[in-house]
DNA sequence: TCTTAAATATGATTTTTATCATGAAATATT
DNA sequence: AATATTTCATGATAAAAATCATATTTAAGA
């Protein structure tokens, strides 16, 4: 379902908004050791993120990757279409063109409404919620 | 969540559970075109799939793939556990190994309910139920 | 304005997944 | 017994995804 870059991006955006604001901004090589993902990959993904501004860089010495307060209220779900695209969160799961509400794949009906729960769910979650879940301490994030 | 081939795996046994019998047997050639996929590919899948018992076969003149009232009594689930592998069925969603009900990782607790759910329902349904959905209009396999 | 520290852009390499090809083994028919 | 038809086993190739490398651009500070 979801792509291992999407959940390298997860990571990383999650451990930006955990650690990161406007005046404390954060170079790729203390973000990719925390988080255990390989530096120059990771640093790729950022950039896409930040050029779709979701999240906030600047470059030269003092530069660094960093979520801005608007950053943080976006829903989780806007890092995975930039990732993987809309179409890999939403395609029917036998990846039949022609299947659809009015002719539903064998499997649609099995496992439809818990994909919509699951999408609303990412829809509505925003990244800073994410944080405060593990701030609480009713969420982890290890390796 | 699933694979290329575990989707063309499902196509195939339901295709099986439509239109063969132990009487009836139907050979590769004729079960790749209808469900347009690359006749090398799911002859290898189908292979994978005989071998541990999900489908059967039987080789020479006359000889052919057919699913035995016992294979078409299995789960859904069995199909994919066999090409995919528990693991990517079960796995976090951000694969961290250390994520579990106790220390739940910060998607965790958003999506494991649907999860459940889904995975509940592809080991409750059994093919020959989906392929009666099939029969009875309740749902399509088109291409 | 020069140097340095950072992101950015681009592309190369490696690994994994998907696809293709071929020969060996098995069985039914003659 | 010989032959033809089929699966089965194995491995080769191609495509895609993941990972790595390098040169360029930007901004801060001396």
């Amino acid at each position: 379902m979801l792509s291992n870059s999407s959940k390298y991006a997860v990571k990383a955006v999650l451990f930006l908004a955990l650690h990161s604001s406007e005046e404390n901004k954060i170079v790729v090589k203390d973000i990719a050791a925390p988080i255990n993902v390989p530096l120059a990959y990771i640093a790729k993904l950022l950039q896409e993120l930040s050029k779709e501004n979701i999240i906030s860089s600047t470059r030269g010495p003092k530069g660094g990757f960093y979520l801005s307060d608007s950053n943080k209220e976006q829903p989780v779900i806007n890092i995975l279409k930039i990732i993987d695209g809309e179409k890999r969160l939403t395609s029917c799961m036998l990846s039949l063109e022609k299947c659809n509400e009015e002719k539903p794949c064998p499997l649609h009906n099995i496992l439809s409404s818990s994909r919509q729960t699951i999408l609303k769910s990412l829809q509505e979650k925003t990244i800073n919620e994410l944080a405060l879940d593990i701030e609480k301490g009713n969420s982890f994030l290890p390796l």
